[in-house]
DNA sequence: TAGAGTACTCTACAAGTGTAGATGTTATCC
DNA sequence: GGATAACATCTACACTTGTAGAGTACTCTA
């Protein structure tokens, strides 16, 4: 299960997140759907996700003569990666921590409060089934 | 209060680290203190903090003919910087669903719900206090 | 005051990233 | 069947980051 330390830049970022969306999707479709937000020319993006398949970010699929892109990694994946860096370089890897520094930092709303604080409940006691089973 | 957004490299990190620590210190001293994990070159090491002056994240003081760095930043500031980063690439900017992934990702032991608990309830309490008051 | 340390400065180079122009290729429509 | 549109490939260049050698300057001591 070893994770591949995927570290996406910010610019990959914005690229996968449209794939994701849209996927299975040529490269000129993302063009157009970032062109409100980024002005990147078309051979930018081209040329970006085709160094991202490279690295193992997207997949391709040939159909006649255009490609077709998709994710090689799910959200949740890229998720984890995103939070795995945070947490070692800026938390030494302790959760704790983390959670703390964004509680205590006003970044919650109130509303916030009780559904952190429902889900808290609600994992917990998953977990503790899943405990109890085996 | 604009924010200069620090984005901190890997190695940054690493140097920034190391000068909280042991601030105010010369290149050398940091240099050595990093030996055992990082076999970094003594330019190495003086190249990488010199061009954190340069973006701020370090300063200086010449002290005869040796520098003396510290951090231009807190920890508490860089580690805003970097859960804001992941927070806006990832989570698209709410906190709570990067709460949710946390807490639903096996990431946090027991002992962490109990003390996360806590930790959310004093800061509601503490939260609820400060609106009394205004 | 010359040599030895110790710290600093200058320069460099490879890899990665952001950005895109110029050029080539294929399908399609008149 | 040639023009056009749509897509792809090739090439390039500047900037950042990781990494460090070579050379210089200052300071202390024999």
């Amino acid at each position: 299960m070893k994770e591949k330390s995927r570290e996406l830049s910010e610019n990959e970022w914005v690229i996968i997140q449209t794939v994701w969306e849209l996927e299975p999707c040529a490269a000129p479709t993302v063009q157009e759907a970032l062109q409100r937000t980024k002005n990147w020319a078309y051979t930018t993006v081209k040329t970006m996700m085709d160094r991202m398949v490279k690295k193992g970010l997207l997949k391709t699929k040939k159909l006649r003569n255009i490609y077709l892109y998709s994710a090689a990694i799910t959200k949740s994946e890229a998720r984890r990666g995103e939070i795995m860096k945070t947490l070692r370089r800026a938390f030494d890897g302790a959760v704790t921590p983390m959670m703390q520094f964004l509680v205590e930092n006003d970044q919650i709303s109130d509303k916030e409060y009780v559904e952190l604080d429902r889900l808290i409940q609600s994992s917990r006691r998953r977990r503790k089934r899943k405990k109890a089973k085996k």
